[in-house]
DNA sequence: TGCGTATATAAGTATATAGTTATATACTTA
DNA sequence: TAAGTATATAACTATATACTTATATACGCA
């Protein structure tokens, strides 16, 4: 008997939160990388609220955590969360996304927040 | 350097078909056994189009294969399909779902058809 | 305290999605 | 060939989703 991590419901909402390009790339960027909301902006090019609200998304199923640094709140994967067992094989097989935070680095708006 | 299995826009693609209950616990189902069509409206509920509809979907985008039988389309997971691989992972971590065939088995409705 | 920056929320809108009913197509069998 | 069954497609509808702009809130610093 193979043991079952999640059931069919949860798994499905999951899964529809990560059927988004945006949200899936947001959290194998945050499973390489703490990020913040601007560089989000930056990198997707999309309105400041859009990230926010994407982000809200991940956090109310607990996918994502936030901490706040000042006038900054990082967004990092919540590891302890009960979908992130679920979530890592998939992770795993998506493309490295860290060339969008060296992109940042080179115009510099990766430093501007963080 | 970890092996990419597939493009961040396709995973969306993928991801978003799997962010469905019926079409996720379909997928699972058809991890398990072939079933036709008639099988899934008695298992769902729900009408006859809409589970064509399901099916197209998955098909359209090569999960699943269609092989005609008589008067019947049996489906069944696509294998060879580049997909397959993500997605194995994921069906793992889902609970079993051959309960719902026996039900079916039980009420005849399985026999009727298949 | 007042201004600038970062983030969140509210409200509105265009599009996507999942279901429905009606109908077409394909096969089986009398 | 006609009737019955299985499946697919078309057209429609209600709801969900992802974005936008406008505004509120929170923090840092002069």
């Amino acid at each position: 008997m193979v043991k079952v991590s999640v059931e069919m419901e949860q798994a499905a909402v999951i899964l529809k939160l990560l059927g988004d390009k945006t949200r899936l790339t947001m959290l194998k960027l945050l499973d390489e990388h703490t990020c913040c909301v601007c560089e989000f902006v930056e990198i997707f090019q999309v309105s400041q609220p859009s990230i926010s609200q994407h982000l809200r998304k991940l956090r109310d199923v607990g996918l994502v955590k936030e901490e706040r640094k000042g006038q900054w709140i990082f967004y990092s994967l919540n590891k302890t969360n009960a979908y992130y067992t679920f979530l890592v094989p998939l992770l795993e097989q998506l493309p490295d996304q860290r060339y969008r935070l060296k992109e940042l680095e080179e115009n510099g708006t990766r430093i501007n927040c963080c």
